[in-house]
RNA sequence: GGCCCCUUCGUCUAGUUGGUUAAGGACGUUGCCCUCUCAAGGCAGAAACACGGGUUCAAAUCCCGUAGGGGCUACCA
């Protein structure tokens, strides 16, 4: 059988680092297995999901290219599936109806506070027909008692736990939505998913799905929980550290190459490779290299992979990225190969590249005074007519050019180099002198030489 | 509290059936080199098997316990 793979977000804030995760382990092994992966949309929860949470969640997804083959689904438009099959249950008496009101119990549980107990609903309706009619109720799963319940997480093994701690849980609210665990189950039965790949918070859950998907007469997929990813105080992910939404990383200059490869190798490793292509990755990944203890977000490492990655992209990629116009007579390509071989992330790239915009450099007075320093307007004026009688234009003619003209004026680089590069760029800092100075083109260059002077 | 999961450098990890591993790589960090700026790059260094018991000729690797961390225990997902 084909594999089948989900991502089931729920649209109650931006899309965090954890859920990317999670989304990109998918993904990948989807991919590699030339399976399929769905996009379904948990918003059972009406007070908490929204369409803005959902379009972000879209939209990012999108950005990073982990694109979906179905979906997505939303389970809100999906609740006759849910309450026909809660009504089977009802009917082979494998849930039952339940009127205890909210009021109700909060009492027990308060009672069980001031006692000093745990709370666990008694299961009051679990055996009556005396139902009222024309009240609220909610549908129960009957939980049997004491029963072992067995299953095989395909990273942690063979897990056991007695029935006996878990209570008769709530399959169907009393609004008519179905809660998580009876709606995700009913899901992955329905679509014929065959892996679940989902963050360690769902092992705890997946005792109760077991439950219901033996009730509902549906085989059970493969489980692999995947260990949770932790703020720098190792704590969970917070606004601080992470759960902060994946658009702000885009915004902050990383490459989506760069989010998938850093998430991924995070919790998931192929020897000591660091940097993989999409490609990859996906004939690379494997569930069993999944590591089982939780993993820290580090982001000096993120920083660190975007860099590799930009240092390793394509030229014309980047182009696109970066939205940047180029004045004509720049060398575009030489220039972002110069930039991108320093730069942190994207924004500092564009930054970087701010000299080749128009036709001349935008100098503030600071800088400009220090152009004085030294003698260097002179020297910039030599250069300049050195520079003029040049005939051919390459790389080793301009290093040539510098060389005769510092032994000419027995002067060190940096004393020329310093004037001419902010002249020529506006900045203090720039690719190395030489480059820059092939990048404008001899005409350029002594166009802005020129133009300074004057 | 109960139940479940996890535990190798500060961080991510290699270690896949116990045996040249005086535990390897990467990020970060320290020092040096390169150097026209900022970087990048190169070289070198410091840095870990949570603890305690077993099993074994041999344990980071298997077993038990302790401690620590995390999760679940909702008409949240």
């Amino acid at each position: 059988m084909s594999v089948v793979t989900r991502f089931a977000p729920s649209p109650t804030g931006s899309l965090h680092l954890g859920a990317v995760r999670t989304a990109i382990f998918n993904f990948l092994y989807a991919r590699q297995n030339s399976g399929k992966i769905i996009l379904r949309i948990e918003d059972t929860d009406q007070e908490r999901s929204t369409s803005d949470s959902l379009n972000e969640i879209i939209s990012s997804l999108e950005w990073l290219g982990i694109n979906w083959d179905e979906g997505p689904y939303l389970q809100s438009e999906r609740l006759d599936i849910y309450r026909e099959h809660a009504e089977i249950l009802v009917d082979k008496d494998l849930a039952y109806k339940c009127f205890m009101t909210t009021e109700e119990i909060n009492q027990l549980k308060e009672r069980a506070l001031r006692e000093n107990k745990i709370y666990k609903y008694p299961g009051t309706w679990r055996n009556r027909s005396d139902h009222p009619k024309n009240a609220e109720f909610v549908i129960r799963f009957k939980t049997p008692k004491s029963k072992q319940i067995k299953f095989v997480d395909s990273l942690r093994g063979q897990i056991n736990i007695d029935s006996s701690n878990i209570e008769d849980f709530i399959v169907l609210k009393s609004n008519g939505f179905p809660t998580y665990n009876f709606a995700s189950v009913v899901d992955d039965a329905e679509m014929n998913v065959t892996n679940i790949i989902r963050g360690e918070d769902h092992l705890s859950n997946t005792p109760k799905q077991i439950l219901i998907f033996e009730a509902i007469n549906k085989k059970i997929p493969i489980f692999t929980h995947v260990s949770m990813m932790l703020g720098k105080d190792k704590t969970k992910l917070s606004k601080r550290h992470g759960a902060e939404s994946i658009n702000n990383f885009k915004k902050s200059g990383y490459l989506s190459i760069s989010m998938i490869n850093y998430l991924a190798r995070l919790g998931w490793s192929h020897g000591n490779q660091e940097i993989f292509s999409l490609k990859e990755m996906i004939s690379l990944f494997s569930l069993s290299n999944l590591s089982k203890s939780p993993a820290i977000f580090d982001t000096e490492k993120l920083s660190w992979v975007n860099t590799s990655h930009i240092k390793i992209s394509d030229n014309n990629y980047l182009k696109k990225l970066l939205e940047l116009k180029f004045y004509e007579e720049i060398d575009v390509n030489l220039a972002i190969q110069c930039a991108k071989e320093k730069s942190k992330d994207l924004n500092l790239l564009k930054e970087s590249l701010k000299f080749c915009e128009n036709e001349y450099a935008d100098i503030n007075d600071k800088l400009k005074s220090e152009i004085y320093k030294d003698n260097g307007i002179d020297l910039v004026k030599k250069f300049s007519r050195e520079l003029k009688s040049l005939e051919k234009f390459t790389k080793e003619s301009i290093k040539n050019l510098f060389d005769n003209f510092l032994e000419k004026n027995n002067i060190k680089l940096k004393n020329i180099a310093s004037p001419l590069r902010i002249i020529l760029t506006g900045s203090k800092v720039s690719p190395g002198i030489y480059e820059v100075i092939q990048i404008l083109g001899k005409n350029l260059t002594l166009k802005r030489i020129k133009y300074f002077l004057s």
